[in-house]
DNA sequence: ATTTGTGCAAACACTTTGCATTGTA
DNA sequence: TACAATGCAAAGTGTTTGCACAAAT
């Protein structure tokens, strides 16, 4: 069973609250996609495991693991206005977006720790996390678009 | 005259737009703040000078704006659903979020054309622009939170 | 005079909530 | 059996749009 499942489970009963289906198959759907889904994208896929399953549940699950620090949601620029949820369990971690064919890319670099020092320095701020974004056209769409020119 | 009205001013023209009082209020207002207001902030504050402007003015020249590329709207973390508008006349810059008083401060960094760098070496991809956001406390936080520990 | 822009109100897209009922512990 | 969670429908936010009228060129 995945790590975000495991984790949740025992998460929710430190509060008392109740490991239902509904949250299982949530979760687990999620914990195995490795796109990063709106809540919609989430629901149509659980709903054809379970199509009692209603939208506002996921919703409700997915407010609770944002509330627990285990997802974070996003929106990337000029993307409609759903929310991306995306699993934080592997800790901080920052993305690429292609402009073209809107696919999500994780990567890591350790040069975000120089900015934040940076700033740190000359603005006496104290940085808890940092949020990378970075926009453009990816090997794919590249190779795609110089065939055709 | 502000850059952004003049230049704004520019590209109506170029484009069979008209310069009206309403579009002349909201570009002075924008380019004369130095936050990075909602459509409602700014729209709370025209309305003042001009008590018959509508929202929905602010929201249709904020958008075209945003397609004219002299405005980028964004989302901090944890903040209510609303675009923040941003000037973005000077070119590619970054964020710092103080998650106490929410306020947004603008820096700028060499070290995120490294981070371009090595991600488009080691994945193909050609980066247009990068968003950086820092999240964390800014100095006068810092300061009045240890005043009250 | 023509044609774009505005105000208004209604529609829209996404998310949240109240409540009666279901299901877990 | 008690009380948390769900489904459903309705309300809530923030943003966009259709249309008749106003105003810029």
């Amino acid at each position: 069973m995945s790590t975000l499942v495991l984790e949740a489970s025992q998460r929710m009963r430190a509060q008392g609250m109740r490991m239902t289906a509904q949250r299982r198959l949530i979760l687990s759907t999620l914990s195995g996609l490795d796109t990063h889904p709106t809540a919609e994208e989430l629901f149509r896929i659980t709903h054809q495991q379970d199509p009692s399953l209603n939208l506002s549940t996921v919703y409700r699950a997915l407010h609770w693991l944002e509330t627990e620090g285990l997802v974070q949601s996003r929106r990337f620029h000029g993307e409609r206005r759903q929310e991306r949820y995306d699993s934080a369990l592997q800790g901080e971690h920052y993305h690429f977006y292609c402009t073209s064919c809107q696919t999500v890319t994780e990567f890591n670099t350790m040069l975000v720790n120089a900015i934040k020092a940076q700033f740190e320095l000359h603005s006496g701020a104290a940085i808890d996390y940092g949020s990378v974004v970075l926009y453009g056209q990816c090997a794919r769409c590249r190779a795609a678009n110089e065939q055709s020119s």
